[in-house]
DNA sequence: ACCCAGGGTGACG
DNA sequence: CGTCACCATGGG
């Protein structure tokens, strides 16, 4: 893998094993969508247009100092070929790749992650994506470009709206929800310190704010603070278990986790794999 | 009209 | 510990 900037902008070369369009339509993210050649998206306070030809990813904008950013962010130093390669040796998981190969996880925001997976609990992704896309509009900053944008929301400015103003964008019964959240997160409550212990002790911090349950805790660790071996159990994934390793009988509680927990530490990018699966198919 | 969506909360046993 | 009604919203 190569990076050099041109023209304003970052090209990677040599990539292998990334496929951007599953990787941004596949659920885990909320803020990417695809337009005339490639996606555009937003992290942070960068907008950008992600283009992929062959083994080619152009940024645009980019900078030099960016570089290693969007790198973390598409997860561009994780062998994927290695785990994909555990995978096509696995007679029950590999249809999955059909579906899912090049599927990478996202290294998304902590707090936006937060926020945009209490707004997801009982809804589903095209209306997710319109209420963080209004809150947005409502509650972040104008960024001008030759795509104008606006950033997600400061802590700080969501815990200043008012239930009201949630509800109007869309967020129905989870607005007192995603404003306490806002307000604990405001309050000082730094979740930076989640990625560094383990998965079990941060999904249990997580699990103190409103609106975050279970699932939504295995989200918030997988997709924004480095647990990949979090697995979160939806709707979608509880069927595919049921059918790919249940004989299509709903398994109690334990050997369900019992089955996550062989799947190793790479669980949590393995469920992403079932989850684009399960969505194309069932 | 009914069911579903990347479920969580609170009440009740 | 487990179960279950209820929750707001829009699309099928």
């Amino acid at each position: 893998m190569r990076t050099e900037i041109k023209d304003n902008s970052i090209i990677i070369s040599g990539v292998k094993c990334f496929d951007m369009a599953r990787s941004s339509n596949c659920g885990q993210a909320f803020r990417w969508k695809s337009v005339n050649d490639g996606w555009f998206g937003v992290a942070g306070d960068k907008g950008v247009l992600i283009t992929q030809k062959g083994e080619t990813l152009t940024i645009t904008p980019g900078t030099d100092a960016d570089i290693g950013f969007w790198l973390n962010y598409l997860d561009l130093y994780r062998d994927y070929q290695a785990i994909e390669n555990e995978v096509a040796e696995d007679s029950v998981l590999s249809p999955c790749l059909g579906y899912a190969s090049g599927i990478h996880i996202f290294n998304q925001e902590p707090f936006e992650t937060l926020i945009s997976f209490i707004i997801s609990a009982n809804n589903n992704i095209k209306r997710i994506t319109g209420i963080v896309e209004r809150l947005c509009e409502l509650a972040g900053s104008r960024k001008e470009g030759e795509i104008p944008f606006y950033t997600f929301p400061k802590p700080e400015a969501i815990a200043a709206l008012s239930e009201q103003q949630l509800t109007a964008i869309g967020s129905g019964y989870r607005a007192p929800y995603i404003k306490k959240t806002a307000e604990m997160i405001a309050a000082g409550y730094d979740l930076e310190p989640l990625r560094k212990m383990d998965t079990a002790a941060a999904r249990k911090e997580l699990l103190q704010f409103p609106g975050v349950g279970p699932k939504v805790a295995d989200c918030i660790l997988l997709f924004s603070l480095g647990h990949t071996d979090a697995f979160p159990l939806d709707v979608w994934m509880k069927r595919a278990m049921r059918l790919m390793y249940f004989g299509g009988e709903e398994p109690c509680k334990k050997d369900m986790e019992q089955k996550i927990a062989q799947l190793g530490p790479n669980s949590g990018i393995l469920q992403q794999y079932i989850f684009h699966y399960a969505r194309e198919n069932m």
